[in-house]
DNA sequence: GTAAGCCGTGAATCATTCA
DNA sequence: GTGAATGATTCACGGCTTA
């Protein structure tokens, strides 16, 4: 199931778990290569000893000056850096997902947004099965904070809008994500009945970020891997992984994990398409091929506007003459007007909006 | 109504609304004398041009001076300057709440913990009824960030544990909070009907932080005002206030809102437990969670038609491609279907409605 | 009087292609 | 690179009008 591909100098290993410190794995990946980043680091800011600093200088774990300062500096060198290293590897128009909780998430945020990464959402993930506060002094955790970025500002990302409204049965899925945390057969174990990692992610959770953030075939790069729900999930849905963890005994669990997994079949891959996608279809194509008439007579949705076809596939009303679009906006007097389904015709009595012209020519483009 | 309370040199002035700049006014009452501070700071936006809905009317938006700023930079230093005066003039058991969205809290959140405040918990304000994300290009913005933080690591802050299970029902309240956003009647308006404040909070929320953080007798201070809407619940529920606000037109309307207020007898707090309907689980949701496979089939109620499962939650069958809704009523040529109940899957030789797995997740929701 | 339907609106970093 | 043209895009409520 390996691959490489060639990018430039360097090679980009596919559907691979490479070892070691994640900056400096990432340092040797190629510019401008994968489609998706989504890490998961690490939340704790008491993590001295583990910690390098971005000249990868070790932090002295018996540092008597340790103080909370120390620590969010600390924290926040090696948060930038491996950002930094992470925005190098992305595509122009790859997006990125970093999921954490208020002990870091604010730090997170901050580096991405002065690191030159432009946020997009910040979207939560509402645990529907949280464990309780014991002590009874604070709000229960319900909830991780998840934020989701362009490489820069502008940056043409991916966003499946269709396929995520139709997981979430015909309404634009939100910022706000239900979903249960991980447990039962999909929790990981040790033989001696460990959890195998300690902050395993559901597969439910990488599910919908792909689905929304990726296309089949996409490169997705996670380099904080842990037991490797991200390979896991993207072998499934048929995008190609690369793995970064420091820890041998996540590697192993993680390949075991990934092996067994079933690519779900191509059909299955199918997601529901934007229009946007769909081929252009001019208007004048409708009056050329004999659908339309010259001089027939179209209807506003509204019923309160009517124009004339001409030959060209402009329309006339009133004193406006213009495309489809054109004619709509200045008859409404609004900024802009979608004529397709703006306007309709008039066959057997039965009032028929264009836009079903327009459809029969796609379905035989298609065919 | 007004009072002063002596506090060292300076005095502090209750249940009053102050003019000028919040830092300044800050800087001149005294050292740890309030309980609670609730900040709803400028979020810096950046909005760029003009939105339009798909009806083509206007979008109308924060574009108030108040709310711009230069740079990151620029917010940074306003946001630790304030947050510091802040800092100084709470008691040492006080705490504080700062609500922002993804645009700010990312910087207030560094920006508290760099001061030396400790965050308690972050809180989400999940709204039912968000505005939709019209273009499609993200996912509905359909929540805003809470952080609450205590002066320092270790304070005895207030927390009313017992009030606020009983307000949730007899379940510990979770950092997730699902109220509506401020509309009808409770919404202010100037005389020609526009909104007097751009952003003003529903008073359940305030409602719900004075009662978890606040005792009776307490003092809160906002130093963004607005419509005082912090000031007004403090009032219902007993508690004194101190408001800041920059703009003479927002402190008339808050003045004028807040004399309406009558202090809360007991009876109205009584509020009738709405019944809420049975909660709506799309049906990704089961494919996302590992359900049901994509790629597997399902067969209808009376095994005369067969469809498979896609990675998004929509089916195929035959030709037909859609909801389980649309598919099973394409198939039956019927108008409409409830895919719920029509729908059944495979499991151990058996044939079950896809709907026992739509109730597993509505019992795991109540939990 | 009641029910059904239309209209307005809310903290928003909200487009893409072709000439 | 710039500007014009095309055409894609919304959920939950509250208030008001009409039947």
């Amino acid at each position: 199931m390996n691959k490489t591909m060639t990018k430039g100098a360097a090679a980009l290993p596919l559907n691979a778990i490479l070892g070691g410190n994640c900056i400096e794995v990432m340092a040797g990946l190629p510019a401008n290569s994968v489609d998706l980043i989504f890490a998961d680091p690490p939340y704790n800011l008491q993590l001295k000893g583990q910690l390098h600093r971005p000249d990868n200088s070790k932090v002295d774990a018996v540092d008597d000056h340790w103080d909370q300062f120390d620590s969010f500096k600390v924290y926040d060198d090696f948060t930038r850096a491996w950002l930094r290293e992470a925005r190098r590897i992305l595509k122009p128009n790859g997006s990125i997902w970093v999921i954490g909780s208020y002990h870091n998430i604010f730090r997170v945020g901050s580096a991405l947004q002065d690191e030159g990464y432009w946020i997009l959402n910040d979207v939560i993930w509402r645990k529907s099965n949280p464990m309780p506060n014991f002590r009874g002094k604070r709000y229960t955790n319900a909830h991780e904070t998840m934020i989701w970025a362009s490489k820069s500002e502008g940056a043409k990302y991916t966003f499946n809008y269709e396929a995520l409204k139709a997981l979430n049965e015909g309404i634009q899925m939100r910022s706000d994500w239900v979903l249960p945390i991980c447990t039962g057969h999909e929790r990981l174990k040790n033989e001696n009945g460990d959890k195998a990692h300690p902050t395993q992610k559901p597969e439910s959770l990488l599910h919908r970020i792909l689905v929304g953030s990726t296309n089949p075939g996409d490169v997705v790069l996670d380099p904080f891997f842990g037991t490797g729900t991200t390979g896991a999930v993207a072998k499934m849905l048929g995008r190609e992984f690369i793995g970064i963890e420091q820890e041998e005994a996540y590697r192993e669990v993680a390949a075991k994990r990934i092996k067994a997994v079933r690519k779900f079949d191509r059909e299955a891959l199918q997601v529901s398409a934007s229009k946007r996608a769909e081929p252009r279809v001019p208007f004048g194509q409708l009056v050329e091929r004999g659908m339309l008439r010259p001089g027939e007579e179209l209807f506003s949705m509204n019923q309160r506007h009517k124009a004339k076809v001409r030959a060209d596939g402009t329309l006339v009303g009133g004193e406006v003459k213009g495309s489809i679009h054109q004619v709509g906006a200045a008859l409404e007097g609004a900024p802009s007007c979608n004529g397709w389904t703006y306007w309709c015709f008039r066959r057997d009595g039965k009032t028929v909006p264009i836009d079903v012209l327009r459809q029969q020519i796609r379905a035989e483009m298609q065919a």
